[in-house]
DNA sequence: GCGACAG
DNA sequence: ATCTTGTCGC
């Protein structure tokens, strides 16, 4: 089941300028480090869509196992969405719910890869870093577009990247998931080192652009086609 | 003051 | 994120 340290538990519902503050003490719990398993047989996915025009913020959660990528479980959970988008405080606004879908999980994966950025982020605390320090699951930040900081041309072939820097700060890196597609953005979110992000975030690509984890819970949190 | 701005 | 059709290219 998942626990949060009750030491490092805070409201959600918080002005930006409380919100700012949560973020600063907590990227200080940031580990950049690889503090997760070494032989993986559960990565996971989560992603968020809205509904209600924005009313009800809906998580999804896919399990897979690892390496074969085959769909194990997934959890769906909603909740009133009780924060706006405000670049910068995302986790804000998406968090709540993907605790709750979470908490579904009979069992916890052992890496979460997020739809956003993780230490890819004005103060080094994105989405992906916010939920890997609350629940201690090892996460990477996968972003679809950039956010902050700028790169080199990123070599053509599939696995290429590029350093992302921002003020001259490696913040995580710009990779090509196949040839001829726009790179993705991958950060540290939590005890997960950036070499090692890059390398498993290849490892969840197939044939598309994205990995099948974000794929996965990406078409359940927005009740698409495809049999699961 | 003028742009940029994860999802 | 979400609203939405056709269309260009491999």
């Amino acid at each position: 089941m998942l626990t949060i340290n009750p030491t490092i538990a805070h409201a959600w519902d918080v002005p930006i300028a409380q919100a700012r503050d949560i973020q600063l003490a907590l990227k200080e719990k940031v580990i950049r480090q690889d503090r997760l398993k070494k032989t993986l047989s559960r990565v996971a996915g989560v992603d968020v869509g809205f509904e209600d025009n924005g009313k009800i913020t809906r998580a999804a959660v896919a399990v897979l196992d690892f390496p074969s990528l085959e769909l194990m479980e997934y959890a769906i959970a909603r909740r009133d969405t009780r924060f706006p988008y405000v670049p910068g405080y995302l986790s804000f606004r998406e968090t709540p719910a993907v605790l709750d879908a979470l908490q579904k999980l009979s069992q916890l994966p052992e890496v979460l890869l997020c739809d956003g950025q993780g230490v890819a982020h004005p103060r080094r605390f994105g989405l992906a870093c916010h939920i890997g320090v609350l629940t201690e699951i090892p996460t990477i930040g996968v972003a679809k577009t950039r956010f902050i900081g700028t790169h080199a041309t990123v070599p053509e072939e599939k696995g290429g990247y590029v350093s992302l820097m921002d003020h001259g700060e490696e913040i995580g890196a710009v990779l090509r998931t196949r040839k001829g597609v726009k790179p993705v953005y991958v950060s540290i979110g939590h005890r997960i080192s950036l070499p090692t992000a890059i390398h498993l975030v290849m490892q969840c690509v197939t044939k598309y652009r994205l990995p099948e984890t974000t794929r996965w819970s990406d078409r359940i949190a927005s009740n698409k086609t495809g049999d699961y």
